[in-house]
DNA sequence: GTTTTTAAGACAAATTTTATCCTAATTATA
DNA sequence: TATAATTAGGATAAAATTTGTCTTAAAAAC
């Protein structure tokens, strides 16, 4: 039950990307900053790119940038355009995964689960991630709005 | 970020034997009932024996049941005795793995997410799986205590 | 037209998942 | 005490997924 490595290349890679403010990075750069394969990053880029989440140029003043800002890109949409769907258990999306029943009683439960993961990585976007901040919503800090 | 098809079978097996209130089971019964090859539910119920959460006889009159009431047993002590400990990120669990820095900024994340999900893989025992209940501290179905 | 870049698909290696098989140990009972 | 029924544990194997690499094409700048 874990995100798989592919995953974890393709936040640092889009978090070193919303680092560079505005300009844009080669996906060699890219590569060698986060210590993650050339090629390997390559493939994960052109993820990021199918997702709307990254703007690719050809060409020799190519390369990446984000799509949107740092705050409207949530870790939800990285680890979706790179993993599809989160499901936790195959029944929650597959419908003909339970050959038995239409829906045995655990089925709940991992939509529930399901549920709670989706939301809670909708809440951080990217510029939270940079600065550090908890998700909206979230006031365990003790802080007070102004 | 799905659980296995072995720890589907784990939850599909304990949850039958939580069935036979108290009666014990083989392995060949169990396998047949919940549709999981035979051999696979053998090394399932070991790794359920390990665990402490099943009671095995050998013998001729052997067969597996509950360690304790399906009220004390929960899904996350399932999960994790199939898998080992949730971690959502290599990072959470292996120290050595963030190997840049002593750890990033998108780790409290995976911490965060790890904990929620801990906690509610916790809350759901198995009588509530059999019984179709809500887990221990959800009332949102409006239903007020005696 | 040459160089630098991304796009896309085929391929390959490594790892994990999903099993199976075999031998031993244990227990009831004929 | 021999036999049958069961679990225990380790080795092995098949399948699937993950983690990459390679090659060719397309696009853009100069």
């Amino acid at each position: 039950m874990q995100i798989t490595r592919e995953t974890d290349y393709a936040i640092r890679c889009i978090l070193y990307l919303a680092g560079k403010d505005g300009n844009s990075a080669v996906v060699g750069e890219i590569s060698r900053d986060q210590a993650v394969p050339r090629t390997f990053a390559a493939k994960i880029m052109q993820k990021l790119h199918k997702a709307g989440l990254v703007v690719s140029t050809r060409g020799v003043k190519g390369g990446y940038t984000l799509n949107r800002t740092p705050e409207e890109i949530t870790l939800l949409e990285i680890v979706e355009a790179i993993e599809g769907p989160i499901s936790i258990n195959i029944c929650v999306i597959d419908k003909n995964s339970c050959e038995r029943q239409p829906h045995c009683n655990v089925h709940p439960v991992w939509v529930e689960i399901r549920d709670l993961l989706v939301e809670k990585l909708r809440s951080y976007t990217l510029d939270k991630l940079i600065n550090n901040n908890p998700p909206s919503g979230d006031n365990t800090t003790g802080r007070r709005r102004a």
